[in-house]
DNA sequence: TCCCAGGTCCTAC
DNA sequence: GTAGGACCTGGG
């Protein structure tokens, strides 16, 4: 049920859902947190909608052209993907100390549907970078080449969107601090605005076959989507509820917390990133541990484990 | 100065 | 198939 009133304000409090937990798990980079007349609140971006988010309502505060504000309330609602029961999907993990610890811990915690756009390049960014990084190179993005949104308050813009990336130059891009990867963003931006990658029509496909295709129509002469890009974008926009990303935190989980895990698949060495083979081999064990959901699994896992490691 | 960051690609073997 | 190194850049 969706209530929304003349403001343009949603009443999200029927969803479960913590935004400090959420928008700080490193699946969404264009999110800030705003401390307006006492009262703490989220400013974002979702598809055009410049939007301001607390605990238990949504608004929108302006909306980049061709939007209508009158999509705003099914909006926040997809892209909290309101209809994920975590108590549920809680109740599906094994009943283990750490893993429970964690789904105590940051209790609210959802996976977003994000554009798959968006999601794509924002992870393409996320190579080898560190979180304040990618957000800021992300911003760089979307002040350079998205649509500025009027707003009451300060400016903000809309996402660039694949064909503006794809006429950009080197000299552009470079400039927006993406480093190496404007090799990346200009090729992924190329296959998208032609058509011949088709983000959506990878929902309507197994996460099998998801994979398989993202990491296949992407590749060229240059690409940057291995397996752990592909997995951010299946699970982060495309609800793939099977893919488990592994990155350097989820390696040093496993290694730490379930060594058994690790073992049964040969990888004995410490480096950073792992081979085609054996990342699978790792998804593989992953999924059949923590079963169907265990994307939600994993990103509590990902907050716990970084959260443990800045506490130490 | 060195190491690391929500990895991927290229080369040599 | 796989290990090892390179890669922009900023922060600790």
């Amino acid at each position: 049920m969706i209530r929304k009133d003349d403001s343009g304000d949603v009443d999200i409090s029927g969803i479960p859902f913590d935004p400090d937990y959420t928008f700080t798990s490193g699946q969404t980079f264009r999110w800030t947190r705003v401390l307006d007349g006492g009262q703490l609140q989220w400013r974002g971006v979702i598809n055009g909608f410049a939007v301001r988010i607390t605990k238990n309502r949504a608004q929108c505060l302006g909306t980049a052209e061709g939007r209508v504000e009158s999509d705003f309330s099914e909006l926040i609602y997809s892209y909290l993907s309101s209809k994920d029961d975590l108590k549920l999907i809680n109740e599906s993990f094994p009943r283990e100390p750490y893993l429970q610890g964690a789904l105590r811990e940051f209790d609210g915690l959802r996976i977003l549907k994000q554009d798959p756009w968006e999601c794509l390049l924002s992870f393409i960014c996320s190579i080898n970078k560190n979180i304040p990084s990618i957000a800021d190179a992300i911003e760089r993005l979307s002040v350079k080449f998205g649509k500025r949104i009027e707003t009451t308050g300060e400016a903000c813009f809309s996402f660039p969107t694949p064909r503006s990336l794809a006429k950009a130059s080197k000299s552009d891009l470079v400039s927006c601090k993406v480093g190496f990867r404007w090799r990346y963003i200009q090729h992924a931006a190329r296959q998208v605005a032609s058509g011949i990658v088709d983000l959506q029509s990878l929902s309507r496909r197994t996460y099998d076959e998801g994979r398989r295709d993202l990491i296949a129509e992407l590749s060229g002469k240059t690409f940057g989507v291995g397996p752990k890009v592909a997995d951010c974008v299946l699970l982060f926009s495309l609800h793939k509820l099977e893919a488990f990303p592994l990155d350097v935190w989820m390696l040093r989980c496993i290694r730490e917390k379930y060594p058994g895990l690790f073992e049964a698949n040969g990888d004995s060495s410490n480096r950073g990133s792992l081979t085609l083979r054996r990342y699978e081999a790792m998804h593989d064990a992953a999924m059949s541990y923590f079963g169907p959901y265990c994307g939600y699994a994993q990103q509590y896992l990902y907050m716990k484990v970084r959260r443990d490691s800045y506490s130490k």
